[in-house]
DNA sequence: TTCAATCCTTAAACTAGTTTAAGGGTATTT
DNA sequence: AAATACCCTTAAACTAGTTTAAGGATTGAA
């Protein structure tokens, strides 16, 4: 497969645009968000963050597919998140607090982002009230999205988790490959087989 | 057991000192706090929230602790959350979208909360950067508990959340039945009865 | 073009967690 | 003081999900 890596439209101007769906940002926010905000080309397998390094910047992604996860002591990992065009990542409790991140993110397909830094988003909160409202609303998304996943995790099976994510994420079903798929439903990937011959057997 | 449902400070100066750990409130702000917000006395079992109405209110908790919880087809419950003293509880998803909820919230103990409406907060959101602010912050650190908790839920077995539930809410292991604590784990009181006889057995 | 790596599926044996049922214990209500 | 509701545990039978192993299919790298 070729990398198309390069969006129809200017990345910054996809960011602005993105504002837009809460309070829109005036010319001089703009401006600033062109100031501070930093392109970067992403190749595939990249890390963004590794276990062990602090969080040092707040990413959108542009274009591409980022995942955020966790390796436990059987070294195996386990997605907490993935990340594609319009979607915000970070290892927050890291970012914030400046403290070595138990994460890592990283490009399952070559991807652009935008990047801030922490002082920089922080100069940004503290001088322009918009940001802390928008940010707010971002983060309050983000989190009514971690309480359905809470929900779903407690009180249904795998096969319910699995139709829930190809409902909701009907765009990453075919990106990525099914091991990973498995490991944020917090399955195995044999299991999550069966599941898929069981579900395609009911249909025909 | 007597009802000890009075706070030793004041309900609004406990709220106005929780906000000093982000960025204190100026005088003005306080009055604002102390017009907007109502102080509700709330009796064991009895609920803020039921499914199919809107969340009309953001409670912080004074004294007391709450449930918040769906029931799934089989009539069984499924915590989601707990809230003691110092806590925010709410369905953002209701509160902020104005639909009905899927979500109960119940008193399992006799409560003090302080209640604001949506359009009372919307105008301290507008009126004062600071309350955007705080809230951002306070809405990031229920975003990182819900984090970890969906790794947890994703990544370890029954055993082990149940001892990480031990470590980060000690003071609720022994002011909630186990029935309600296994339902928040995602398991069943039985099965949670056999937890605990496994983990006593190893201690002596 | 070939080699290595990852991916996807299947199956058999296993283990974590549920279900159903029952009994005794403790609060709360009347 | 009695009645009721809820709570906690145990156990046996069951089911959901894991583990280990293996083989073929794709993909990416050299």
């Amino acid at each position: 497969m070729l990398e198309q890596i390069q969006p129809t439209e200017d990345p910054l101007q996809m960011l602005i645009d993105n504002f837009k769906q809460f309070f829109p940002l005036s010319t001089n926010e703009q401006d600033e968000v062109k100031r501070l905000f930093t392109q970067r080309i992403v190749k595939r397998k990249v890390f963004l963050l590794q276990e062990g390094e602090v969080c040092r910047h707040y990413y959108f992604v542009v274009s591409g597919c980022f995942k955020m996860f966790a390796i436990d002591t059987n070294f195996r990992e386990h997605n907490l998140q993935f990340a594609a065009e319009g979607d915000w990542i970070a290892d927050f409790q890291s970012f914030y607090n400046e403290e070595p991140s138990r994460l890592y993110i990283e490009a399952v397909e070559p991807a652009i982002v935008l990047q801030i830094q922490h002082k920089d988003l922080l100069y940004l909160y503290t001088n322009y009230h918009k940001f802390d409202r928008n940010f707010r609303i971002i983060i309050e998304r983000k989190l009514m999205e971690y309480q359905n996943r809470i929900l779903l995790n407690i009180s249904t099976n795998a096969d319910e988790r699995y139709v829930v994510f190809q409902k909701q994420y009907p765009q990453l079903i075919n990106r990525l490959p099914s091991t990973q798929i498995a490991s944020y439903l917090g399955i195995t990937s044999e299991f999550l087989s069966k599941i898929r011959k069981k579900a395609s057997g009911k249909k025909q």
